[in-house]
DNA sequence: AAAAATTAAGTAAGCGCTTAACTAAATTAG
DNA sequence: CTAATTTAGTTAAGCGCTTACTTAATTTTT
């Protein structure tokens, strides 16, 4: 049978009162009932129910994720991150992956919100950001991370990714290539990289390829395939790809491998994001690094401050992307 | 503010138990008021509150999730798809990363209980089963997925890990190997790999290597590197690797490259899981492939069906692995 | 047309907890 | 030694819902 806080009471002869300040450590106890509490607290194993202490108020300490696809390497390992600070804490994470669909997203919030958790984090596209602005309006405590919502006052943990862009294309055109396709998903950080990327060329006055397209369905490594196909297929042969992530950039290296051509030899490749995968592939993905772990860590700090209502002026920290250097980029020959 | 039952029941001059039972299509209810109540829900963008109805006794909607690492892919594949499935069904995953600690998984398991999760899904390791059966004596809740407890009554949707170990061993060998190292780490899916695998050498009359030693620390690329690197460097020299998941085997084919021998012309290598990672590596690793998507599937049905009260026998489904054979594995010269 | 049965809605208790307000006992002050 | 203060613990209201029970209104039966 479940133990609840009467029989706790019973057990202790106290009275709930006195029980719940046991367990909340508030008010005024005296040393000796205090230990009576908890002895019998202990012997039945009693575990508090939030649902109830959540109900009078108190903290459910729960936080909604919301990510675009946790079986995608970046997503797993910043919730993975997220998470192992979150345990430091005492929460946890309810995940939802939206896939980038309004729809999920919104039906995600809306359950979560039924579910009273103390705080989102959103990684999630949110191109519609009516329901988000509401939940701010309301005082709920929402933090983005991994995106960035310029214009909208709200506390954020960005990747600079237009940075990150122009890091990808300085780093490409430093090797000599002009032609250099890019592989982007419409969402916001691939666009930024892609604005990033594209002040990076003009600065050089080098001309951005003009068969440029989005892929449509996800970041995987097919689309990312199939794009690159496209690319080195097409009459504008690119020399070089910067893919904005790394599962389109291994799709990419297939890609040129599949038409019995070499990385980086005769098609250099560079993705974003820095995950496990990077340093798997053959050969090894130059990308644009991602701070995940301390993108995860910041974020939880962040909106742990603001369920504790510390948090008064809205914060946006902005992290820097680093190139990492491997071998699937060369100097063109 | 926040909008409640109340509100809505002044709002549609009724009481506040006519609009639970237009909430829960229970009971008695004319068209007339029903159309009325659920006109004002919507104005007021009504959301009931869970935790409230959750203290009543209903389902708080919520399945907890134990996994030993959700940044390895093996694992955030299939919590992606159990989510996927959680999803069609209305629920939401808490999902905890566990690192195989059992202070973890019982710290775990008793927050999640106080939160009132619906059931639980096990996929951390439990070699600590007190908790797990004091549960189900309970009635609360729980399925294991992609770990087996023979002798225990619980249900399960496993993988027949023997078997997989035994078709590797069976590849290998066919492939004329007759020294074969094993990379494995001390859980019970690990053990079981390496049972079938030493049975299937058995049956042909080849000797296990005598050198075998499990990892310690995770299951993950740097320690397969390196307990290869220590095979591979040893005095009885493997010709070919098994390694039981795919981040061990592609550590292990770092180590071969870093010997500067080549996989699979001087050292076969093969994994077990084939994730995504599998198809990524070079060369491709043959591997040895869980039905993660059905695993997902099949314990999410199977935990609903539970906490609906419909499952009253205790069952166990177990999947059957299957060889995928790509280049890391080369006949022996 | 009155009694019986059906339907529609309301009343109120209670889920397990927190907390403001209160009482009683113990301590200190004057 | 009484009054003021401090300390320890209790009482009871209420968080937002569900549901068994009840009442009132309507319909059906004879």
């Amino acid at each position: 049978m479940k133990v609840t806080i009467y029989d706790v009471a019973r057990e202790a002869n106290v009275s709930i009162a006195t029980v719940s300040k046991v367990i909340n450590n508030t008010g005024r106890i005296g040393e000796k009932t205090k230990r009576k509490v908890e002895e019998v607290m202990k012997r039945l194993d009693y575990q508090p129910n939030m649902m109830a202490s959540a109900l009078m108020g108190k903290q459910t300490k729960t936080i909604g994720l919301l990510i675009p696809d946790l079986a995608n390497p970046f997503f797993s390992e910043l919730a993975r991150s997220i998470e192992d600070r979150a345990h430091e804490f005492g929460y946890n994470l309810v995940i939802c992956s939206t896939d980038y669909l309004p729809e999920k997203e919104n039906k995600y919030l809306n359950l979560l919100k039924r579910k009273n958790v103390d705080g989102f984090i959103l990684a999630s596209g949110f191109e519609n950001l009516e329901k988000v602005e509401e939940m701010v309006k309301e005082k709920v405590p929402v933090a983005i991370v991994a995106r960035d919502f310029p214009m909208f006052s709200i506390n954020t943990v960005a990747l600079d990714d237009f940075m990150g862009g122009y890091l990808a294309a300085s780093h490409l055109m430093k090797l000599g290539h002009q032609k250099i396709a890019v592989i982007a998903r419409d969402v916001w950080s691939n666009r930024e990289r892609l604005r990033g990327f594209k002040q990076a060329l003009e600065e050089k006055n080098i001309e951005f390829m003009s068969n440029f397209e989005y892929i449509d369905g996800p970041s995987h490594v097919e689309p990312g395939k199939k794009m690159a196909l496209k690319y080195l297929t097409g009459d504008d042969v690119p020399t070089a790809i910067f893919a904005c992530n790394d599962l389109l950039a291994i799709g990419a290296i297939q890609a040129v491998k599949e038409l019995g051509k070499s990385v980086p030899n005769d098609v250099s490749i560079m993705g974003f994001d820095n995950t496990l995968i990077a340093t798997i592939v053959e050969p090894p993905l130059t990308t644009i690094a991602q701070p995940i772990q301390n993108m995860g860590k910041e974020v939880l700090d962040l909106i742990i401050s603001m369920i504790k209502g510390e948090k008064k002026e809205v914060m946006r920290l902005t992290l820097l992307p680093s190139l990492v250097e491997r071998n699937s980029t060369a100097p063109l020959v």
